[in-house]
DNA sequence: TAGATTGTTAATCGATTAACAATC
DNA sequence: TAGATTGTTAATCGATTAACAATC
């Protein structure tokens, strides 16, 4: 084991990591037992090297000759990501987009449990989004200190995301997922993570076009 | 101008500029007309060295001593990821996801226009999303046809996630954004990007995790 | 002219991958 | 033993950043 605990993770490792638990999970409900780097390189298309690599920052989970046991490498990546506890979740904002993500089976299958789900539209509080009622973001602090919950997603409009993240910083939160356009400060002890799908479009949208670019380029040269 | 058009462009850079994009349109409605890349790197919290070389893979738009003239800059930036056209966009799913993503204003203050929404239960077809009629999923093919729709987004559940996939494909759609965790398969042509809610929050959780053991690490070692 | 800030180079840093010895 | 596949090294490749000359 010449694994030094201490050394850095880059970053990218810890994005592919979730990529494979998913298909390792997939893989073992069909009743898989092993499995190469070389198959779930395919099914991830990911380089197998790569994918041994970013194993061994953690550790030496395979046998030579044989493979990867599914189900000891759910477990380790499990542990590794920290999807082998329990971690409670508040939305803020029951609209569509929180309600789409409250509905998400696959939050509740890596432990993610949505306790407490927040609104200031009175018409919407005291309703429920599946079994879990709606309650006054005024309310939000108390409650989430409360229930000990540790990660906070801010589905709002845009006006009221920094609002909302000031609520949940107050309240102890130290993960947030911001699913609005807006930038959002947190304090320095906050992890946040940021999607917009206008972001991700754009960057699709780019890669399209320049392979559009590239072929007509070859095709100008053709002719 | 040492700019050489067909350089290579890293993945990393077309992933900052809609992010710049977004800081500087924003600026631009608060009434700036210059930007240095300092103030822009405070912004976005990205290294002013890192902004600068990033638009020179693409020309020289600013002026030494100065700065970037703000509208020329989005202008610049908006024509390099495409978002100077309109894009016609199909949903696939009327759920909350999809509802979500109907509503979302940013998307048409980049170019693009959602034109159409499917889904296969009866109770949704018929019925409307904003005011884009709910069509019946068999009809995908033709309708996507007919209106030169280019951009797919899957918001089904994830078992219907591949014959979405399989419908916009056959319609010669080219650009897809699944938002389900399936793993999906399309034909070489099309430029496919996957969200995952699940994948977020455990990359986000692993270096909240990370920071904590540090922590712990540090505090064992002052004791 | 003095001050500011870009554009660009070169150095540093980090990530990916090919190759192969270890070993099941 | 022969075949397979990991774990690990070292080479390659690519991205970030500091530094500074160019120039507004």
């Amino acid at each position: 084991m010449t694994h030094t605990p201490n050394e850095r993770i880059p970053e990218g490792v810890i994005e592919r990591l979730p990529l494979y638990l998913g298909v390792l999970i997939q893989l073992r409900s069909g009743g898989g037992d092993t499995i190469s780097s070389a198959r779930l390189g395919e099914l991830t298309d990911i380089n197998p090297a790569q994918i041994r690599r970013d194993l061994t920052y953690f550790g030496s989970f395979g046998k030579r000759g044989v493979g990867y046991d599914i189900t000891t490498l759910v477990e380790r990546i499990q542990r590794i990501l920290g999807a082998d506890h329990v971690h409670r979740l508040a939305l803020v904002g029951a609209g569509h987009l929180g309600s789409a993500i409250a509905d998400y089976n696959g939050l509740r299958q890596h432990g993610f449990h949505v306790t407490a789900i927040f609104d200031n539209d009175p018409t919407k509080i005291g309703g429920h989004i599946g079994d879990i009622l709606v309650q006054d973001v005024d309310e939000l602090e108390r409650i989430v200190k409360d229930q000990g919950i540790e990660i906070g997603v801010i589905a709002v409009p845009p006006a009221a995301a920094q609002v909302a993240a000031d609520s949940l910083s107050a309240a102890g939160v130290r993960i947030m997922l911001n699913y609005t356009p807006v930038i959002v400060r947190v304090p320095a002890e906050v992890t946040l993570h940021n999607t917009d799908p206008v972001h991700e479009l754009l960057h699709t949208l780019y890669y399209f076009l320049e392979d559009r670019r590239r072929d007509a380029h070859i095709a100008e040269v053709v002719i």
